[in-house]
DNA sequence: GTAATTTTTTACCGATTGGTACATAATGTC
DNA sequence: GACATTATGTACCAATCGGTAAAAAATTAC
């Protein structure tokens, strides 16, 4: 064990408190006392553990594309014995349950992210991060579909990047009305929609 | 003719330059120092023709739906002849050519504006008219839906308040995507899958 | 020309920004 | 207990934030 004072606040729980308030606010709108009020510490602390508000972000944001975005992936996958139309609208429904979750900052942090990039006010490791992520999660969904493809859930002639491009930028859409405050059940009824575009899955 | 002396800059030429900052960098991420250097004039001229930051952006929000996401909306009424398919088809692609325009920020104003919204740097006013506005544009365009309904457009069980709200969805994730470096090409190729959703106008 | 009016320029305001120096407090090692 | 190490609290830094006071410059009305 080495030695020094122990940390007063848990690490996690501080990461997470922090996450929240960029969600709410954004990176330009989030001072770094706004941050070190909502995780009861002092700046010294925070930077300590953090280093800085940039790197606090960065680390933000893959706490919640680890904890809260991905999991959701698995509702695309299982069970794998349900109709991939099914899947889908499950899949959708649990994004939509994300961002108009009562408990939580209305809206996705990785799409107000995206939106935010670019702006001079960004720091470019942060912009180009996370134009990679986009890019991964588009890889991600259309190696699934193709697994989808060959399995016969989709025709042969099925274009999986383009239904995967299709399906973030459905994915970026719901997280936008959510923020500008339409309902979890006024969202949902667009599934039905949303899932009818898909070719093969389409069918009942 | 009113005493006094001329303003040495044009009103209008002004607020599209400072439209075009709050586009690219966002109301939080605008200072209004990036303003007036883009603008070309002092602080006081600028506080004495728009009045502060907070009505300049609402001021050039409004030119901007004015000017440049408003026009679109007529690519979907004409002209009446052709299917409503294909005047879909050309409204999105519009609304691809605006978000994905070289000459412009990548992205929305409006969209980005609505993620920004709810923060506690964004005045009240400006979050609570940016919902109005969305709920004004789906309306406009259920009512624009129901017309074509009743012309034998859309099948009669159609449900246009719904069709109006995945379009709007849409558009928004159009808008992100075109912000996080998406091109216009890889946009347009999504266009076929989106307008297949639509009920009886998606038939060849 | 003179007066009234409006814009521009310069210089400034208090408050807040992200970030840190330094002393103090608490811990583990020996 | 002495010492090295780490965290905390206070107090501060230069820079920038949104916004303005006051004087000079330019214009029209008379």
């Amino acid at each position: 064990m080495s030695a020094g004072r122990k940390r007063a606040f848990d690490k996690e729980e501080a990461l997470d408190k922090a996450m929240r308030v960029f969600w709410e606010n954004g990176y330009s709108g989030t001072s770094v006392t706004d941050l070190t009020a909502a995780l009861g510490i002092n700046k010294p602390s925070m930077y300590a553990a953090f280093g800085n508000k940039e790197q606090l972000f960065a680390t933000a944001l893959e706490h919640y594309m680890v904890n809260y975005r991905a999991p959701i992936l698995q509702q695309l996958t299982e069970p794998p014995e349900a109709p991939l139309r099914e899947r889908m609208k499950a899949f959708l429904c649990s994004v939509i349950d994300l961002v108009s979750n009562p408990a939580s900052p209305k809206g996705c942090l990785f799409v107000k992210s995206c939106c935010e990039s670019g702006s001079v006010a960004i720091p470019d490791d942060i912009t180009s991060s996370l134009g990679n992520m986009v890019l991964d999660h588009e890889e991600m969904l259309a190696n699934l579909l193709e697994a989808e493809r060959q399995r016969g859930q989709l025709p042969e002639s099925a274009e999986v990047q383009i239904i995967a491009e299709y399906l973030v930028t459905v994915m970026a859409g719901l997280s936008v009305q959510a923020r500008r405050g339409k309902s979890n059940e006024a969202l949902k009824a667009l599934v039905d929609m949303i899932v009818s575009s898909i070719p093969g899955a389409a069918k009942d």
